[in-house]
RNA sequence: GCAGCAGUAGCUCAGUUGGUUAGAGCACUAGUUUGUGGAACUAGGGGUCGGUGGUUCGAAUCCACCCUGCUGUACCA
């Protein structure tokens, strides 16, 4: 909706960006905590790359069109393209290339950040969005990659949910590839139509997958897609080529096997994940949740997984000369949070602030000092910032959902002794200032 | 990008076959209580009915185009 009042600034925010409100950010704070805990376990470190970066650099190429506007938000400066980074993995690789003499090899990195891609938003799906990423450079090891499961499961766990309620699927470009070798398909475009068919399998089963592998299919709003054209007989193949539970490559084969060993057993083989086209090359996984997630009008939505990985042995290769084989994860933040705070009832502590009413200017010190005591003694509390009726005082204290107001007027001066009012029973006491931060604990651990 | 559905106050929606000053609930503001929230009552503010153009004596209501949202689909490095 573009409201704009004549002359006035739009207050609607442009296509697939959002406002996030503390409550959201106290989930994604929590599972953040937890990302990090973890990553110092498993001896990662920290790194922190720019929003942008040179257009070229994270793989996008300046196209003859005016701007390089392909799924990434570019802007020209000084007749150089920079872009806003559209994932992870693409810096790291440049910084690997541009560090590679000085960082250890192998080079295990994670990072949080934010990316952008200039595409349609869908549902828990926006064009600015937190991705965490941990990754492998420099080891052809599988040990590796196998980690990056327990760890990303190790993750989950902490973060509240079940070994039921999510699932590790593992495969490798290794199976597609002997797959069109075997059935001879040679032409590239042929071969990314079929893989990005083979990727639809959760949602539109053989029989939809089967269409696109052939002549195209007709979704349920009357959108028709373009197939691979394959021969049937091929299509026969590749179903029960990939219907087969049983990893027969070699390196799902060594994976199973580390898996073993650290007794891992939350996943599953599923040929049928693809993961983004171009540059994985071996080992590949996906991050799904098994239950529903509903958008605010309690549909249940597609909501596909939340992050995955896999092995791309020649990435920082495209930068020169450096070798460097790599494996790694990433997660939409985001996503998680989102399906998470459906499913849990999140117990996040908040430390809202005492409010100490105002009666009167003249007591200013007082209240600065209750203040003072509260605050030393590790409450949140606050002056009511403001200047209103008491009434007005207790709809504000009501609203911020505080636990406590504290009355210190007339009456109280007189007396000694300041009035504490429990904001969620309504019970009110008159206690000695000296009393004042043993009560507020009561009151506080009562309420959690 | 393609397709289906939708767009009336901050939110959720009603608005009859086009007809006088466009409604409700919740929220908001003020008061009933000159020192007290979460309940009640009273009063009040707030909408060029997504936008533009058209049909008509007259349009929230009909038509066209555009914008935005939702859902699916495509793309997703």
């Amino acid at each position: 909706m573009t409201k704009e009042k004549k002359g006035k600034p739009s207050k609607e925010l442009p296509l697939g960006f959002v406002d996030r409100q503390e409550k959201e950010l106290l989930v994604r704070d929590f599972i953040i905590s937890n990302i990090k805990e973890v990553m110092i376990r498993y001896g990662f470190q920290y790194l922190e790359t720019p929003s942008f970066e040179y257009t070229d650099s994270i793989g996008k190429f300046l196209p003859d069109k005016e701007r390089p506007d392909e799924g990434v938000f570019s802007f020209k400066d000084e007749n150089k393209w920079l872009s806003l980074r559209y994932d992870l993995t693409a810096p790291l690789a440049r910084y690997v290339a541009k560090n590679y003499l000085e960082i250890p090899k192998p080079f295990k990195r994670y990072q949080l950040g934010t990316v952008w891609r200039n595409e349609k938003p869908g549902p828990g799906r926006f064009r600015e969005f937190l991705q965490f990423d941990a990754d492998f450079v420099g080891t052809k090891n599988l040990q590796a990659d196998a980690e990056l499961c327990v760890m990303i499961s190790e993750i989950l766990e902490k973060c509240g949910l079940s070994k039921s309620e999510y699932i590790i699927k593992i495969s490798s470009r290794k199976i597609t590839e002997e797959l069109f070798k075997k059935i001879n398909i040679n032409d590239n475009k042929q071969k990314l139509i079929a893989l990005r068919a083979l990727d639809k399998i959760d949602r539109l089963g053989w029989d939809g997958v089967k269409e696109l592998l052939g002549a195209g299919r007709k979704d349920k709003s009357g959108d028709f897609t373009k197939g691979a054209n394959l021969k049937s007989k091929d299509i026969e193949t590749i179903e029960e080529t990939l219907k087969k539970k049983s990893p027969e490559t070699e390196d799902l084969i060594e994976i199973l096997k580390i898996f073993k060993g650290y007794n891992f057993s939350n996943f599953e083989f599923d040929p049928s994940i693809i993961r983004g086209l171009e540059y994985y090359t071996g080992v590949i996984f996906e991050v799904n949740l098994k239950f529903d997630v509903k958008n605010n009008k309690g549909q249940v939505i597609q909501f596909g997984s939340i992050g995955g990985g896999g092995r791309y042995d020649n990435l920082v290769n495209n930068f020169g000369n450096y070798d460097a084989p790599a494996t790694g994860i990433s997660i939409g933040l985001d996503r998680l949070v989102y399906a998470l705070m459906q499913k849990k009832e999140f117990k996040i502590k908040q430390f809202k602030p005492v409010v100490i009413c105002v009666f009167d200017k003249n007591s200013i010190n007082e209240y600065i000092n209750i203040q003072t005591i509260l605050r030393k003694a590790g409450f949140s509390a606050e002056i009511y910032p403001g200047e209103s009726k008491l009434k007005k005082q207790m709809e504000y204290a009501n609203k911020i959902k505080s636990p406590a107001a504290i009355l210190y007027g007339e009456n109280e001066i007189k007396s000694g002794k300041l009035t504490l009012r429990n904001l969620s029973s309504g019970e009110e006491k008159s206690i000695d200032i000296k009393e004042l931060a043993n009560e507020i604990k009561k009151i506080i651990s009562n309420n959690n």
